[in-house]
DNA sequence: TTCAATGCAAATATTTTGCAATTCG
DNA sequence: CGAATTGCAAAATATTTGCATTGAA
């Protein structure tokens, strides 16, 4: 997935390719740990100064709805964003580094079919984050 | 886990038992859908009119950091609580009744202790929250 | 040329905080 | 009694909306 992928989705789904949801995109498709919607404006306007705030929030609004975009609960509050993996699914955040990783879903796939088959409920949707400390900072320390 | 053992906990921790928190505790325990602050204001302000909008968010801090309290996650928004059941944990909620039930977190452990070795994170918190439509309402359609 | 998208500011939530009055232990 | 807790109102945050203007198709 890059920038041309996510503007194709936005065009392929009647929305209009505008020189700031360009610049949006551009900041928040290569971002490694969850950020806020003040943080996405503040990156952008570095690239495009007029940039408004409304406009981020519409924007990522967008990109959540097109499944793009993935909120992240439970880290600095529920209002941080991540370019969702269609792939990989199950999230694990770094809380020491903040950094992001995407895992594996076909663990959590499993598990579900296998609580669906024990309950008689119907899974339809699914939201998973584990916290720690990741590889990385475990070596550092 | 009932009233009382809640009491008990906020008493153990060295917080007073008020009338207030009594009335809230008693509101909150029974619930078996997600509730947000304004509802339990409603409901706890029926036994007990002159409780403040301040004091539920304020109680519900506590009984959240006491563990007795979990906030839901993606269900109309982010700012709905329930009960905390210690040993179940993997939550169900389903999205035509609103009603939340409790799954075996064995199955979460497992996937938890799984994904531990073959990335090399230490993984100290999990949310997982599953949303469909539950066997009841299932046959009720 | 047309209508969706933008930027700004104002309007709405939503949650937190300060403080005098109250109440638990 | 003394300190923690409350209720209220005000303050601080966070998010949404209205509308005149701009710009993509």
């Amino acid at each position: 997935m890059n920038t041309q992928d996510w503007l194709q989705a936005l065009r392929a789904n009647g929305y209009r390719v505008t020189e700031v949801q360009e610049a949006l995109v551009q900041v928040l498709i290569q971002t490694d740990r969850p950020v806020s919607v003040e943080e996405i404006w503040d990156t952008a306007r570095g690239l495009r100064p007029e940039t408004g705030r409304a406009t981020v929030f519409r924007t990522v609004e967008k990109l959540e709805t097109l499944g793009l975009l993935r909120r992240i609960h439970g880290y600095h509050g529920c209002s941080r964003f991540l370019p969702a993996a269609s792939v990989a699914f199950l999230l694990f955040i770094c809380t020491v580094c903040g950094r992001a990783y995407y895992l594996d879903r076909a663990p959590l796939d499993e598990l579900i079919k296998d609580a669906e088959q024990q309950t008689g409920h119907q899974i339809v949707e699914s939201h998973l984050q584990l916290f720690g400390t990741c590889a990385r900072c475990r070596s550092l320390k």
